[in-house]
DNA sequence: TTTAAATATGTGAATAATTACATATGTATT
DNA sequence: AATACATATGTAATTATTCACATATTTAAA
């Protein structure tokens, strides 16, 4: 992977925090990370798309949802600079990371592959 | 400085030579730079600049010529995703790097304060 | 005080990235 | 097969970035 292709996919904030929150928590739905980050579902996806495009995550669809993870290929070099990231900026992902938490909390409590619209946070 | 400010600068791949070769050699004039890179000079400049207004190099005046460096207030985090770049990839500057090298080679040999107008690289 | 070298900037054109809204596709459920 | 939910994409508008070319500024030297 190039450098300048990381760097881009890194460059604007939202693509940021989706990629550092999917590697906090080794996976997650669109579903999920939209409601997480407060994006409106299209620019979700686009950005998942473009992060996609780019080698750095693999989606897997299960169902109705779709599952984003870090791509098992991306380059150790990469993953560093993820996660300096993070740890630098301990506070850049607080609401999100309690809400994609929460969010599982509650599908966990009411059933996995169960009715998801008693959720209200995934919806 | 927040992270996406960090890599909106390396984004580009010019920017991303240019930061890099500076952290390597300490110290730059945009002479160098730009004939090293083999950029021409309003480019250099502005990326140069752009660097600067981001916060991540430092310019000083001495004489005709204008010195970059890294900004000696740049976070740790972002000296660290810097160079974990340029470890990982290690030709990316290849030529760069020798070609600066030995147009200061090329200056030392001149004299330093002198007739630049010797010095073919320079130019 | 003219000249030349080194660097910076103004400005419009060209490209690319992002957004918004509508609509399409895939999947499970009824 | 009809419906509803989750996700993706077409497309046009908006905005941001990059580029090219000309010109300005700063400094040293003649």
């Amino acid at each position: 992977m190039e450098a300048v292709t990381l760097f881009k996919c890194l460059s604007d904030l939202s693509r940021l925090k989706l990629l550092l929150l999917i590697d906090q928590v080794e996976e997650a739905c669109v579903c999920d990370l939209m409601s997480a980050m407060m994006l409106d579902q299209p620019r979700t996806s686009r950005h998942l798309r473009d992060l996609r495009q780019c080698g750095v995550v693999q989606d897997q669809r299960r169902g109705k949802w779709v599952y984003y993870r870090i791509h098992p290929d991306l380059p150790a070099w990469a993953l560093t600079i993820m996660r300096t990231t993070a740890q630098a900026h301990p506070n850049l992902l607080r609401d999100e990371r309690a809400a994609l938490q929460s969010a599982s909390a509650d599908r966990d409590r009411c059933g996995d592959g169960g009715d998801s619209s008693l959720n209200l946070l995934c919806r």
